[in-house]
RNA sequence: GGCCAGGUAGCUCAGUUGGUAGAGCAGGUGACUGAAAAUCACCGUGUCGGCGGUUCGAUUCCGUCCCUGGCCA
């Protein structure tokens, strides 16, 4: 505890970032087999508990060689956040170093990689009855109504967000009702202070769109035969969830829900399935362009495997652990 | 073989009373601070099926041929 200062000097993480259906966990895997590396995950849905084919989740075997910190620890009925995920990262990784290990924090929730590097402004956590009352509000008014009254208490916010994006309008909002303060003030009073280790960032980037999107495809109709119709019946027959929730918003099971809901039909639902997993991959292929200061790897199976292996061995032998 | 309806953007279609055309979806690019696998913004030249004809001008009218679907033989 004393020579806290020195440590953290000292202390690293690394980063594996990558679109949805890249390769991800087979590498991850790969590294947490040979070096000291303990996984932490980067995933927006793999937290929630009871949704994991349709989240690529490893499978039992691949947990048990590799275990994953962060997956399974939320209610689909719960909201999980980025500014949780912040919270519970920073106290594996604390977990992790205290065991000597390196943390390798992988995957695809591009946001969260952000608010662990940089740090989230101090800002009100969601209060859900608030948001009901606004999404009541904007069912009477329109959302333009209030873009027009968070223009009118926070104008440099409103200059900011689209008067089409309800989301964005509606926790602006929020955060005003909730402390009386502009979000845009807030968030100019600044963030959390950065991550305090040294981080080796790694993306795998796909290659060749078409390719990825065959492989998208493919996957998907896989995990239709690995059972993904009845995981997501499993969640409608809950009776507690519905497609309001981040869970079902999920890519596939939103789209198999709605059929579940008899508003498309069977095979329209998998297309949609399909289609957004693709959209999902193009988001997150604009955040890795725009994160710079990273290795970049094109992904491409066992030569990706390699480089990648061989960034880690260089740093770990150069260093005497991972940093930059 | 005959009759009918169609052939316009990758897909589904709209439209042009004759002045070379536009929506949705898909796709691409970008934004992104407690829902982020979310939410949102921007991006539309395509022998208007082929070939002839009428016309100053045809994707639009006429003829003919090809293709698709339906009905009748």
């Amino acid at each position: 505890m004393g020579a806290e200062g020195m440590d953290q000097k000292q202390a690293a993480v690394m980063f594996l970032m990558g679109p949805t259906a890249c390769g991800k966990t087979d590498l991850a895997v790969e590294l947490v087999r040979r070096f000291p590396f303990e996984i932490v995950s980067v995933d927006s849905a793999m937290v929630y508990r009871g949704m994991d084919i349709g989240t690529a989740k490893p499978d039992a075997e691949t947990l048990r060689l590799a275990p994953h910190r962060l997956i399974d620890v939320c209610d689909p009925a719960e909201a999980y956040s980025a500014a949780r995920f912040r919270e519970d990262a920073l106290r594996e990784i604390a977990a992790v170093h205290a065991a000597g290990r390196i943390p390798l924090l992988v995957g695809g929730t591009m946001l969260y990689f952000r608010a662990l590097e940089q740090g989230l402004s101090v800002l009100p956590a969601a209060d859900p009855a608030l948001r009901v009352r606004l999404e009541e509000e904007a069912r009477l008014h329109g959302w333009a109504f209030l873009h027009a009254r968070l223009a009118a208490v926070d104008p440099v916010a409103a200059a900011r967000i689209h008067p089409n994006d309800p989301q964005r309008i509606q926790r602006a909002l929020e955060v005003w009702e909730l402390t009386r303060r502009p979000l845009s003030e807030l968030q100019r009073a600044g963030r959390d202070e950065p991550l305090p280790f040294s981080v080796v960032k790694a993306q795998v980037f796909p290659e060749d769109r078409d390719r990825l999107h065959a492989r998208i495809e493919e996957r998907f109709r896989l995990m239709l035969e690995l059972g993904l119709w009845e995981e997501v019946e499993r969640l409608y027959a809950r009776g507690d969830l519905d497609p309001s929730m981040p869970s079902v918003r999920a890519v596939g099971y939103r789209q198999l829900w709605r059929h579940l809901a008899g508003e498309i039909g069977r095979e329209e639902a998998v297309r949609a399935g399909i289609i957004a997993t693709r959209q999902l991959a193009k988001r997150q292929m604009t955040w890795l362009r725009g994160d710079t200061g990273g290795h970049v790897f094109t992904a491409s199976g066992e030569r990706t495997m390699r480089n990648v292996v061989e960034l880690v061995d260089n740093t770990l032998r150069v260093t005497g652990c991972v940093r930059k």
